[in-house]
DNA sequence: ATCTTTTCACCTAGGTGAAAACGT
DNA sequence: ACGTTTTCACCTAGGTGAAAAGAT
């Protein structure tokens, strides 16, 4: 998916969020690789704001506008993947998708949905949680997670698409708006949304590359702290 | 789906083989308890034949009529539930449904579909294999697994439904069917078809109850050959 | 005759953007 | 104006028994 995810950045994604959940376009999946196979996991994603801006669609020059300060930031959830808590040997098996997750606008909201503002700016970021086994592991706590974000998953929460490109892309490459579809099925061909996994050298232990995601190398005794707002 | 199945084994349940596959109504399905829950388990199934006879249904009495000795036994398969292999703890979470399972009457079925011959009874099998770490566990391989089966899910073969108060009874009680009914939803009322679980003191280790199936204890020390024809 | 295969309308279950209605 | 909510036709994906056609 790391192709999509690239064409669709490039024109600024747009996520639509409804009163009972929206689903993600493209959804948000990462392959693993390299867990130990016996530990358990947890995996989970979150949404930060980009930044403090409100925004809005200015039409005439098809670009955001910066329209304000933030509002008040909705309340913070997790999102746990259903499969989870997990063996390492289980999230490596297969790629993992987060496709039960749904956008919300409802700041009442207790279908466990994530809670975003629209006209806000966020970016998806995804957790993985090593279950320690050993008595006082709340005291390891800080250490037992890591953290990671790929900016081309950077999306706007909106309540209607503003920029037709997107809605078009969106129409053009999700099978469910197959009904709207005018011409060819996909702009590029469907090879581009499923080439093979590739990796960064990035150096130290982690190496990690979007597709959106693969990630390498997460053994239990090397878990690092790569954010500190993070917490269950 | 106990009650269902109780339902339905009363008129003669039959279950419809296709080419392609067509899955069972009522599904089969276990609930569990008390594995270990770090031990991985393989849950699979079979059908063996009830007799060595074939059947057909005489119409002017409603009744199933020997028709002669069996035809040649079709190939034997094992449906792994798909979740196979997987710690006690997953398996004992939720009730296992082997809604994935289909029958076929294709003796050249490549789908890795049950392959059944048609006007011809079968006894359901459901397997927990234990899957032994130890070096030379294949040593153990008669003693890893055991077997159960619940009379009330018998059922004839079929590429045409006989029985007419069959053809009714998965009418009114699959939702898929809901196409055809002209009456109300359900003949004894939806509570019937999910009651609760329980427990028969059978005596010995094994305790267990069709819900279709409610089985408690299955240490990975105390597993019993319960079949002498199970092999892997 | 008796059984099997194929096709099909009709469902379950639920994800799309369009458009109209609604707020403010 | 501008953003939100609701409704809806149209999909994906696939499980039903009925009925017609086919096979032996």
């Amino acid at each position: 998916m790391q192709a999509l995810w690239q064409q669709f950045d490039q024109l600024g994604t747009e996520m639509i969020v409804t009163k009972s959940g929206r689903r993600m376009f493209p959804t948000f999946q990462v392959r693993i690789f390299g867990m130990d196979p016996s530990a358990d996991y947890v995996l989970l994603m979150d949404f930060i704001p980009v930044d403090d801006k409100r925004y809005r669609y200015a039409f005439h020059s098809s670009s955001w506008l910066v329209a304000g300060r933030a509002d008040v930031a909705a309340p913070s959830r997790m999102h746990f993947h259903p499969d989870s808590p997990a063996p390492g040997a289980q999230w490596v098996k297969q790629t993992v998708s987060f496709d039960t997750l749904k956008l919300t606008n409802n700041l009442l909201d207790d279908n466990g949905h994530m809670i975003l503002n629209s006209m806000h700016r966020y970016q998806p970021r995804f957790h993985v949680v090593y279950v320690d086994p050993t008595p006082n592991s709340h005291l390891n706590a800080f250490k037992n997670f890591c953290t990671f974000s790929f900016p081309e998953t950077r999306f706007m929460a909106v309540t209607a698409y503003q920029n037709h490109r997107i809605t078009q892309l969106k129409i053009a490459s999700n099978p469910f708006a197959k009904g709207f579809r005018t011409t060819n099925p996909h702009p590029l061909g469907p090879r581009h949304f499923f080439s093979g996994p590739w990796r960064l050298p990035v150096g130290g232990f982690w190496r990690f590359m979007s597709q959106v995601a693969v990630i390498v190398c997460i053994p239990r005794a090397q878990l690092q702290l790569q954010s500190n707002q993070f917490r269950l």
